[in-house]
DNA sequence: CAATTCCGTGTAACCGATTACATGACACAC
DNA sequence: GTGTGTCATGTAATCGGTTACACGGAATTG
């Protein structure tokens, strides 16, 4: 048994395929008694329109195309989410294509894509594939999430560079001054912002800077704090580059026999879940990643629906983080209040939607 | 500038569209004159086949559809990464509905990706979910991933209920017998199926069952944490549904001074990253997710490429979770040493993919 | 009552690929 | 030199929708 076509369905309805088509699609006008015999027919034959034949003639494919790199956790399933509910209600679908970690890769899958969807939105932490995007994708409709202010095309970016000033300037609020930074990997743009905002705010405030190199992994924040306490005038902060890294230095702290935050205070980028979790909690900078997605799906349709016409939208929009403090970087002087904070976040699910079957 | 088709290549090669045709698809004899004229036509216009046009004559869209419940963290991301490496792997195309909590809006997602996929992948801890998809699905293939066996259609299911078993057993091992299960919510199929493994193990032993629900969540571990402490008889180890509940429960009995693993072992359930960075780490059941999806996607890739022919395959491949010992549950009797573990997970980046830029 | 408008409906062209079949060139054998 | 077989290539039908245009019947108007 084959599928029903437009044609099975006319000839059942006993009208003609224009008027199945109008119908479904709602345009152009039907009589009520037509409406209701098409969609009696419909529902009969379990017909559903070949998207490929209706891509044929309306040249849309009402597909949206993601681009993404090695994204790991919370981040990547916070944005697709963001994404996906954004995408259902505009009547979108969402191709997904992760895991790509270098430019190569990254322009493959842009290629494969063309002709399969009417916008892409690529992510990509890597210097030039900004200009590779665009280049390759002819005359589609792209919003960039490279991280890197892109004038000229419509992006969105993290303010990574604000982001650090704030956890910069707030360990300095609390009274620390011998403030150290572990940066992300050289060639990662976040991880250049992010150390650029903190070289600017310590050099705001006339304090010297310290930095070792870490890879936004916990492992390289491990040893980047075993690092930092083993060496003369130790830090009485640190700023990881991302929190995976202020994960491994707290340990490290810990191993060395210092208190977070008595000793070290220490502060990390994007508020994963694990951050809230740890003991000390960590303070972080929060994202709210979901709602970043749903915003850059909802820009590309609206870009979609633009094509052609003035485009008038080649502005880089700026998600600004926020800082969520937390007992990491509780004021030097401050008594230790583990178990109260314990309890708060026990008790809450903010940051962590806890249902994760199988 | 309108996008090239396969005419305007035909034209400027200087052949037939059906020789370009041929090139491009690598089906019927072409000289390698031909080949040559035809790519640098196809080179020169970037010309990408129109993918509708192309499914519109083959009847193959080479994308698959994958319909997922909310998902959160780790366990999304590991399991779409896997999918889309499998999927680039055989020249599909991912496209993803998420956030499917109900059999309801499952079933739309489901609706909306007929004629547009060639198979889809279905999780769903509904327990209705697995008829509705097959019969809405018509003759599409599915592959199920709902948590519950179900005859008769191919699926892959995690050994909920074994790998419960061996969490009780391993309990028991150390030397503890009031052994108390935090279970998910009533009417997850995963929870449920976790549930009978703990009570047929205890029976197994010949040992008193406690059960106090939960809903998944770390709020929800804490309650059931608290409540289980506060009771008489106090449990001297808790199996936990999931590990956010024993994330919780972890620091409800800490909070009420308890130490684990001394006065009460601790057991998860996921492996998420979590579990090894809390202080004790915490002992769980893991399954390689990416894993998993990768397989489930060759699988529906056979599936597809044998539609209609004989479908010996309606097997229910079962996945097995492996035991992760870690200090949360260690024997009663034995010391702690806290540092030792510590530094070993702080090295290790095995459960822990630690880039997460913006 | 005829003329005009309006509007629902049907016919058929078109979107851009694939592919069955026809064609024609060429080589080889008799 | 004609016949036969092989093989690269071209022609045209086809997939399943959308939609411009034509058409015809009812309602409105003079």
């Amino acid at each position: 048994m084959k599928a029903a076509t437009i044609r099975d369905v006319a000839e059942r309805a006993d009208v003609s395929v224009a008027s199945v088509s109008r119908v479904l699609t709602g345009a152009g006008p039907v009589t009520d008694s037509t409406r209701k015999k098409v969609l009696e027919a419909v529902e009969a034959l379990q017909y559903v329109p070949h998207s490929g034949a209706r891509s044929l003639s309306t040249s849309k494919t009402q597909t949206i195309g993601v681009i993404l790199p090695d994204l790991y956790g919370e981040f990547f399933s916070e944005l697709i989410r963001g994404m996906d509910v954004a995408a259902r209600a505009f009547g979108y679908h969402l191709i997904v294509s992760s895991s790509h970690d270098d430019a190569e890769e990254a322009s493959a899958a842009i290629r494969s894509m063309r002709g399969r969807v009417d916008g892409l939105i690529v992510l990509s932490p890597h210097l030039d594939a900004a200009n590779l995007a665009s280049s390759l994708a002819g005359r589609l409709p792209i919003l960039l999430m490279n991280g890197g202010a892109d004038a000229g095309r419509p992006s969105i970016v993290v303010d990574n560079h604000g982001g650090a000033v704030q956890a910069v300037e707030h360990l300095i609020a609390t009274g620390r001054r011998r403030i150290a930074h572990i940066s992300g990997p050289t060639g990662n743009l976040e991880a250049e912002t992010r150390l650029a905002g903190y070289l600017q705010a310590m050099a705001d405030a006339d304090l010297p800077t310290t930095v070792v190199e870490g890879a936004f992994t916990q492992a390289s924040g491990h040893r980047a704090g075993a690092e930092l306490v083993a060496g003369r005038n130790r830090p009485d902060a640190i700023f990881a580059g991302n929190d995976m890294m202020a994960v491994g230095a707290m340990l490290a702290l810990q191993d060395a026999g210092l208190s977070v935050p008595d000793d070290v205070a220490l502060v990390g980028f994007d508020d994963v879940p694990i951050a809230g979790l740890m003991r000390p909690g960590l303070t972080t900078l929060r994202i709210n990643i979901a709602e970043t997605g749903r915003s850059a799906l909802e820009r590309l349709v609206r870009l979609i629906n633009a094509a052609g016409e003035a485009v008038a939208d080649t502005a880089c929009e700026v998600v600004r983080p926020e800082l969520v403090v937390r007992p990491s970087s509780n004021p030097a002087t401050q008594a230790r209040t583990n178990s109260g904070e314990r309890a708060r976040e026990a008790a809450g699910t903010s940051s962590l939607k806890g249902e994760n079957p199988q």
